[in-house]
DNA sequence: TTTATTTAAATGCATCTGCATATAGAAAAT
DNA sequence: ATTTTCTATATGCAGATGCATTTAAATAAA
């Protein structure tokens, strides 16, 4: 046991593993049986909504989800082979891609909510009171910001 | 908004998809740069090692670690390939299994919890105090059991 | 400029996951 | 006792992930 990190940050990160295999998985299981789209690809359809006409760069959606290079670029992909999304050329940078959102990706979105909020409350939200649940969104929130000091 | 699931549910949704996204991928890096076992395979190994000689049966190990049965058989698979893991047939029930943790399993088990210890307090523990720490894992805790009456 | 270095995105390949089903033994029904 | 149904685990296959590398363009160095 090295030097004892924490007895309590311990029991948090198995936490953290267990309730978001648990909830997770609840989650997905229910917009998959709906035939929707999954949390993640969810996620990058709504930037792409909030970017506007404009388009993001995959490196931008790279960023702000957190997520490793390539998944985006398969990601992209498939959401781009399943008209949800396409491509427009880079003005700035002859490397690079623009990805928008198209009115399909948008209808998407869009009907997919009920379902997903539905499932949000029902594995997440039943669980928790109100007061829980800010603090619980808080505490993660600071996870994944800047290290203490 | 089918009925606003409460926008701190939803906050909390989002913090925790992209909190466990960003800590247990680092925490994860740590490990296979050290070649180390995943955190899974971890918590599995640690299960076995509790359950002693005895053993465990794969859906005991379902149940707790709250895997899906054909996670369980392939992980349970890859650590009996690489050593960590034995199967031993089971007296009271001809179709199941009983799987024990190996002398080189605990050895492995024991070897990582420096690295992963480490890990945890870099990616997770040096963002929270110890009250933080708690309250995440109580939180997170309550998530897992059984829904609000 | 030409050449070298870095950066954005894509991709081949191996592994892993999820789904559906197979297998085989246990328990229940007849 | 047979047959049916159920339960525990494994597995073929398709799709997803991760790694390492490629491609192509931008930037820096020469």
């Amino acid at each position: 046991m090295t030097e004892n990190p924490s007895v309590a940050v311990v029991a948090a990160w198995a936490a953290l593993l267990r309730a978001e295999r648990r909830v997770v998985s609840a989650v997905e299981a229910d917009l998959k049986a709906a035939d929707l789209l999954s949390p993640l690809e969810y996620d990058i359809l709504l930037e792409l909504g909030r970017a506007g006409a404009a388009g993001l760069r995959p490196m931008e959606l790279e960023a702000r989800l957190g997520l490793a290079q390539y998944r985006v670029s398969r990601l992209l992909d498939r959401l781009r082979k399943s008209g949800a999304a396409r491509r427009r050329p880079c003005a700035e940078d002859g490397r690079g891609a623009l990805v928008v959102v198209t009115d399909e990706g948008r209808r998407l979105l869009k009907s997919m909510w009920p379902t997903y909020a539905a499932a949000i409350v029902r594995h997440l939200g039943a669980r928790l009171d109100s007061v829980e649940a800010s603090e619980l969104a808080r505490l993660l929130g600071v996870v994944t910001r800047e290290a203490k000091s």
